[in-house]
DNA sequence: GTCTATACTTGGATAGAC
DNA sequence: GTCTATCCAAGTATAGAC
C-alpha cells in the first residue's frame, strides 16, 4: 500500500473519530448514489451529506471513484448476507421465490438496486472503473446460480434451462426491472412479475413432487 | 413554436446545409450516447464529431438534453419499423424468436440498446428529462404486449403469464442484457439466451400445434 | 447560420495552515 | 486528521462578429 491513505499511528480517540469520518462517507456516498445517481456523487456532494470536508474524500479514499467503489462494497456485502440466508432456509421453490420477492422489494424500495444500477452504468464514464465493478457484480452471478441450480434442480425445467443461462437471465432481469422503476417509479409492474414467478415456482414444486415419488 | 431554434426563411441552398448539420448533430449525439455514454455526450463531445462549432447545438435544438432526446427518437423510430416488420411477417412463435433474436444482437453491437440505456439511467442528473424517456419508451412497451400476445395467445401459458407482465418482464430482460454485455463486453451470455427461448418456442408451436387439433 | 470568444458554474484534486 | 483556500479542467449557455 503505497497510497496516500490514513497512517494508524494515532491515539485511540483520534483513531476512532477517523474511522467514524471514513463510515460517514461511505454511508453518504450510498444515499448520494441512490438519491442523485451517479452523476450526482461528487466529492462536494458527499462530504456535505457526510458533514465534512471535501478535501477528506481524498484523503481517505484517493479519488472519488474509490470512495464509490467501497460504497458498492458495503452495500453489497450487507445485502449478500440477507439473501444467503434465505436461500439457505428455502425448502421449497416456491418459499425461495417468496423470499426472494420479499427481499427484493425491500431492496427496491431502499434503493440498494438502484445503487448496483448507477455504479453499472457510470462505470462507462471512469476509465478503468469497468472491471472493478464487474468483480463486485461477480458473487452475484455466482449466488444467482447457486439458486437456479437449487430450484430447477429436481424438476423438469432442469434440461431445457441450464442454471447458467437462467442466473444470467435472472441478473439482467433484476437490474432493467430497476431501471423501469426508477424510471417512471412504478414498482407494481415488479410486484406483479414476482407474483407471476410464484405462481410458476408451485407448478415446480409440483413437478418436483411427482418426480421423487416415480 | 416561440424556441429560438432556426427560421425557416433562408435561400434553398443555406437550408440544406442548415437541415446537414442538424442531420449531422442528431447523428453525432448517437455516436457519443453509443460509445461514450450519457456523460460522455457533452455539446462540445457533439459538436467535435459533428464537425462544427459547439454553439451549433444550442441554436439548432436549446439544450444538450432535447438534442440527446431528438437522437433517442431518430434510433427508436428507425428500429421501431424494423421490429414490426418482422412481427407482421413472422408466422410461428419460433420464426418470431429467431428474427427477434438476429435483430435484437445487431441492435446490441450497433449500440441502439446502449444508447436507450444511457438515456433511461442519464435522465436522473437531469431534471425533467424522465417523463421525457418514458414517453419514447411507451411505444417499445406496447410493441413487446403484441409481441408477447401473439406469441402466447394460443399456448396453455396465456392463462399462467398475461401479456402485459411477459412484455415488462421482456422490455426489463432486454435492458439488463445490454447493461451486462456493455460492462465486461460479453454478447454470448445474450446469444445463448436467445438459443434457449427458440428452443422453448419451438415448444410453444407445438402446443400450439396440437391445440389446433383438438 | 455559423463562427469565435467569453461569462459563469461545477467538479477533481492538491497545498498548506492548524 | 481535518480544515480552508486554491488551481485547473470541462461543461452549459450566450454575445456578437461575419
Amino acid at each position: 500500500m503505497a497510497k496516500p491513505g490514513p497512517r494508524q499511528a494515532a491515539g485511540t480517540a483520534a483513531r476512532e473519530r477517523s474511522a467514524d469520518v471514513r463510515a460517514a462517507l461511505v454511508t453518504a456516498a450510498i444515499g448520494a448514489l441512490r438519491e442523485t445517481g451517479f452523476a450526482g456523487a461528487s466529492a462536494r456532494a458527499i462530504a456535505g451529506r457526510a458533514g465534512c470536508s471535501q478535501a477528506l474524500v481524498f484523503y481517505h479514499f484517493g479519488s472519488v471513484s474509490d470512495l464509490l467503489l467501497a460504497a458498492l462494497d458495503e452495500v453489497s456485502t450487507l445485502r449478500m448476507a440477507a439473501y444467503r440466508g434465505l436461500l439457505d432456509e428455502a425448502e421449497s421453490v416456491t418459499a425461495l421465490v417468496d423470499s426472494a420477492r420479499e427481499i427484493f422489494l425491500a431492496d427496491l424500495d431502499a434503493g440498494h438496486v438502484r445503487v448496483l444500477v448507477e455504479m453499472i452504468t457510470g462505470a462507462h464514464s471512469v476509465p478503468g472503473l469497468g472491471p472493478q465493478v464487474a468483480e463486485r457484480l461477480a458473487p452475484w452471478r455466482e449466488f444467482a446460480e447457486t439458486a437456479a441450480r437449487r430450484a430447477l434442480g429436481r424438476s423438469p425445467l432442469a434440461r431445457l434451462l441450464p442454471s447458467a443461462e437462467a442466473a444470467h437471465a435472472v441478473v439482467a432481469g433484476f437490474l432493467g426491472l430497476e431501471m423501469l422503476a426508477s424510471l417512471d417509479g412504478d414498482r407494481v409492474a415488479a410486484l406483479a412479475l414476482f407474483d407471476r414467478a410464484r405462481a410458476l415456482a408451485r407448478l415446480l414444486d409440483a413437478a418436483s413432487g411427482l418426480g421423487r415419488l416415480l
